[in-house]
DNA sequence: ACATGACTTGAATGAACGTTCAAGTTTATT
DNA sequence: AATAAACTTGAACGTTCATTCAAGTCATGT
C-alpha cells in the first residue's frame, strides 16, 4: 500500500486519545502502533520521535480546546453564561466513566520534573487558554478585574480537573463552583 | 553489614521524595536503589514490589499532610486564619524552584487510567483531607455550609497544585484565592 | 565456640522499551 | 515498459525495565 500516505490528522487524533488517557510514560510506542495501525518506521519518519508525536498531540488538543471555548463563548447570550456552560460541561465530563481530566493539566504534572521541550509548549498552551478567558471577560469588566476573574476561573477549572476523579457527583462540584464563582450568572439555563 | 536492618522510615522518606518528584513511571527501581542506598534484594524483601514501595510513600505523605493541617489549624487563632496560613504556605511552596505540586494529586492524575490498587488509596487519602477541612469548618459553620466551604476550598487547593507550575507569581495566586474564597479572614497577618 | 537464623548483596533474568534501517511495494515520470 | 521517487514494512537493535535468588555476612542463642 505504499505511496498512499496515511491521514496525518487521524493519526494525531488517535495519539491524542491514547496519550491523554495513559500519559507520556504510560503509553508505549507499541501502544501507539496498535492505536494508529501504523508501523514504527512510518511513525518515526513522520514525527521523529515519541516526543514529537506527543508534541503533535498536545498541539492538536490545545487547538481543539481553544476552538471549543471560543465557540461556546461566542454562541452564548453573554460571556458569563458561556463560561457557565463551559463549566457545566466540564462537570458533566467528570461524571463519565472514561473521564481523564485535561490532557494539558495531566501532561504538566507528569512532565514537570523532566524539564524537556514539551514543558514549554504545555505552559504556553495553558497560559493561552487563561488569556483567552481574560480576553472575553475584558468585554464585561475593567482589565484589572477581568484578569483577576480569569485567574480565579482557571483555578477552579484546574480544581475540577482533579476533583472530578473523586467521584463526588456533579451536584457537589456545581455547588462548590457556585460558591467560589458567585459573580457568574448561574441562574440562567441549567441545561447543557 | 548484615543483621543491621536499615531504617525503614528513612527509606520511605527518600522514596517519597523521589516518587513525588518523578512519578511512578518516571522513577525507576534503579533510581530508588540510588536514592535509598539499598540493594534491590533488600527493597523487594521489605516492600514486595515497586507498587508496595509507592504505597508506603503515599501513606507516609498523606499522614504528614494530615498532621501538618491539624497542627496549623490547631495552632492558629481561628480555623479561618489557620486555613489562610495553609493556603499562603502552598502559594509560597509554588514559588520555589523545585516545586512539585502535591504528591497525591500528581499520583491521582498519573495512575487514574491504570485502575490499580494504588488508586483506591489515593482517593481515600484525598477524601480524608477534604473531610478534615470540613470537620474543622464544622466548628464555625452549620454542617451544610461547612461541607460546601470545604469543597470550594479543596477545589482551590487542587487549583493551586496545577496553577503553581505556571510561574505567575504569588501575588496573582493570592489575589485569585481571595477572589474565590472571600469568606476567609484574609485581613489577618499576611506573614507566613 | 559454634550453629542458627536474619538480613544484605549484586549479578543475572527475561520482558518491554524507544528506535533504526534494509528491503518491499506502489504511484508517478519518462 | 522501465526507472525513479515516495512511502510502508516489520524484524532487529541495544538499552533499560522490574524482579529474582544463590551466596555472603553478621548478631544472637546455646
Amino acid at each position: 500500500m505504499a505511496r498512499v500516505q496515511f491521514d496525518r490528522d487521524e493519526v494525531i487524533r488517535d495519539c491524542t486519545q491514547l496519550f491523554w488517557q495513559q500519559g507520556f510514560s504510560g503509553a508505549s510506542m507499541q501502544d501507539v502502533v496498535k492505536a494508529t495501525g501504523l508501523k514504527p518506521g512510518s511513525l518515526y519518519l513522520a514525527f521523529g520521535s515519541k516526543e514529537g508525536l506527543y508534541q503533535a498531540a498536545l498541539e492538536y488538543y490545545a487547538g481543539q480546546s481553544r476552538e471549543t471555548i471560543r465557540q461556546t463563548l461566542d454562541t452564548a447570550p453573554s460571556v458569563g453564561e458561556g463560561i457557565c456552560r463551559q463549566l457545566r460541561r466540564m462537570v458533566a465530563e467528570a461524571g463519565q466513566a472514561d473521564y481523564c481530566s485535561c490532557f494539558l493539566v495531566k501532561s504538566q504534572l507528569e512532565l514537570a520534573s523532566s524539564g524537556g521541550d514539551l514543558l514549554h509548549s504545555i505552559r504556553d498552551y495553558l497560559s493561552t487558554i487563561e488569556d483567552l478567558y481574560a480576553e472575553y471577560l475584558g468585554r464585561d469588566y475593567p482589565p484589572e478585574q477581568a484578569r483577576q476573574y480569569a485567574a480565579s476561573l482557571i483555578l477552579h477549572i484546574y480544581g475540577i480537573r482533579v476533583y472530578g476523579y473523586l467521584g463526588r457527583g456533579p451536584d457537589a462540584m456545581l455547588s462548590a463552583l457556585q460558591t467560589g464563582l458567585p459573580w457568574l450568572p448561574w441562574e440562567f439555563e441549567p441545561a447543557v
